[in-house]
DNA sequence: AATGAAATGAGGTACGTACGCCAAAATCAT
DNA sequence: ATGATTTTGGCGTACGTACCTCATTTCATT
């Protein structure tokens, strides 16, 4: 190996006036240098410290869109005596779907520590808007850059989102939003498009018509809701076949959901499909089994957890629609960096995918 | 509020003896004071310099382990006056999923640039054996950092990509896999789940059975055989009600898949099902239409074109099967990190999942 | 025991940004 | 014009790792 120390490259075509070193980046030298002001006043700019009038602060934009500077990340980092620190703030309880929530949390934060980004998981009392406006207010913006939520819409919520913007914490919605609010981003699917995409199968698994049966665990959640009203869009407009019962409700809950459901088998053995838009996966397998129609009904679920990798495995479930906790994880951990670092920060984003699952393609 | 540091979990129960200071991280300091040997030696075992006993080198080694120290990622990358450079060699032609592929190298380049990765796109004559095994040889170790080459299963290519290795570059094998040679990975899809995922949606397509026809580009392409291969086991063993005709080849070209197809449709007009495992599908779409059986007949594809895309919107395609090319440079970029920096570059690798995309779920 | 090679130590500069301090200059109010 | 205030400049240090040079120690050979 022909060792040649690149920084005196560096040093012998670089140094000079040019504004644009041969192979060296742009760095905030030559961003002082280009706007004609000095290392501090470009740092002042950079990181939005007062103290600059509103014509010195243009001057130094303009330059940075003359000579593309772009503020380098490794470097920025690294100076930065402390790592972005954030704070997940999670509902409790015995949802599956929180708990693989909560577990993304924590192997994407174990990648994130790597990078200097550092999150912290709380768990409230479930659907307890108090309880999730008293966290976030807890939440000191002088070791904080951040919280993630997953929103309640109400009144207390708002109030408690504004006030911490209002410190300087930067906020984002994770899986339900809260629209109107003072919040930077929301990161979730769109439960519409998931809806419609299931209608979508259930009507080509289905040719020769026949009844399909919705089952939610409430219709008073905005995911549950959206994701009936997607199905029914498809099922009315493309599959004039099928006719749609429900929504049997049972309230996410294993109990509750096996009874309901199989009242409702027992009356209608004939039935061609099923679509739970909800979590009460296990109750309603034991429910099809009980009655008979386990693998002769086409089966639509949501989420891979546990029982609808089971239900995929023994055939019962034919497809499970799959929002991903990790790559929602990762969505906010991107749009956490931007803004807490600048728009450099991350890759644009993504929305994200509703990812459909066969027993052939699980990972 | 119960708030739980997710780091504080890591020092308590792994940290042992930490030696680390209190707010600070583990350094290369640290760990030269826990191995007992200079901060050059470190260094020397942390990059692989030659000139360290293997005892040392076992003692440094022990104390990573022992302190928990993880270097830092951004301080090294910083510290690197060069950015890590990889050469991209991409078929050329006008292969659609070759197009898509080198523009996602653009893409994700250009996102990767940010963070100090250069990528390099070479585009040699297709499926030419020595043309790949020439531009592996031309690539210089002083210059690039490792390379990535969709492989053809030729001794020419097994010995350049051994030669490659041997100047210190790391491989990285996409789409096409190099298995038995040097290569230090692969970054693809599971071909034959691909095709197993589209027997099991066409067999949910069909329940009152019915005849299914497959396309290919050419059966002597390993990844179209594969999918034909998944696809005959599930229906073969899951759909026994369904008939496979074909594979009509049409060498991914429009004009062949076109007649071909056509041909066979005029003679089997009571088909219920296509399979296109290949490239060819504008042409397909095309045939059915004169056909007269666009609509009618169930039809599974792959990739993610423009012809696809517009047959999905169309309603002529059922569904695609895509392996996302911007995922896979995504993945070689991730897979280079950690073969260039060290384990602690990337995060764990992911194999590449198979998308399932309807019109509801386009993105 | 002498000799040369290999292994290790000591210490430095560099990467590009963050951030602090204090002085100098420009601007404003009086 | 004077003093008060805001704006800007100059300079230094820190972050953690890479990679260079040169001095010193250890080890195997003869």
């Amino acid at each position: 190996m022909s060792s040649v120390p690149l920084f005196w490259f560096w040093h012998f075509c670089g140094g000079g006036l040019a504004i644009e070193a041969a192979g060296g980046r742009i760095t905030v030298h030559d961003l002082a240098r280009a706007a004609g002001v000095s290392l501090a006043t470009v740092d002042r700019v950079l990181n939005g410290r007062p103290g600059v009038r509103p014509a010195t602060v243009a001057r130094v934009e303009e330059a940075i869109a003359r000579i593309g500077f772009r503020r380098d990340l490794t470097a920025s980092m690294l100076a930065r005596a402390r790592d972005i620190r954030l704070a997940f703030i999670l509902p409790e309880g015995t949802n599956q779907f929180m708990a693989r929530l909560a577990e993304a949390v924590e192997t994407v934060g174990a990648q994130a520590r790597g990078e200097r980004m550092v999150f912290e998981l709380d768990r409230i009392r479930s659907i307890d808007a108090q309880a999730l406006a008293d966290a976030l207010d807890a939440i000191d913006a002088e070791t904080h850059d951040g919280a993630v939520i997953v929103a309640i819409d109400k009144p207390a919520v708002h109030a408690a989102v504004a006030r911490a913007v209002g410190r300087g914490l930067k906020i984002v919605t994770l899986v339900s939003d809260l629209p109107g609010s003072a919040r930077h981003a929301f990161v979730g699917i769109d439960n519409v498009a998931a809806g419609r995409t299931a209608g979508g199968l259930m009507g080509r698994f289905c040719p020769n018509g026949g009844r399909v049966v919705l089952v939610a665990g409430s219709m008073g959640l905005i995911d549950h809701a959206e994701r009936v009203s997607g199905f029914r869009d498809i099922i009315g407009s493309e599959f004039p076949g099928l006719e749609i019962s429900g929504p049997i409700e049972g309230q996410d809950a294993f109990a509750l959901t096996y009874e309901n459901a199989l009242a409702f088998f027992r009356e209608n053995p004939d039935i061609a499909g099923v679509y739970n838009v909800g979590a009460g996966n296990a109750g309603l397998i034991m429910a099809l089994a009980e009655a008979g129609l386990a693998g002769k009904v086409r089966f639509v679920a949501h989420e891979l957890t546990g029982p609808t990798r089971a239900g995929l495995g023994s055939g019962v479930i034919d497809v499970v629609l799959d929002q991903s906790p990790e790559d929602e994880v990762r969505a906010v951990w991107a749009a956490m960096r931007r803004l807490v670092l600048g728009p450099d920060a991350a890759p644009p984003e993504t929305p994200i995918e509703i990812k459909v699952f066969l027993r052939d393609n699980l990972r």
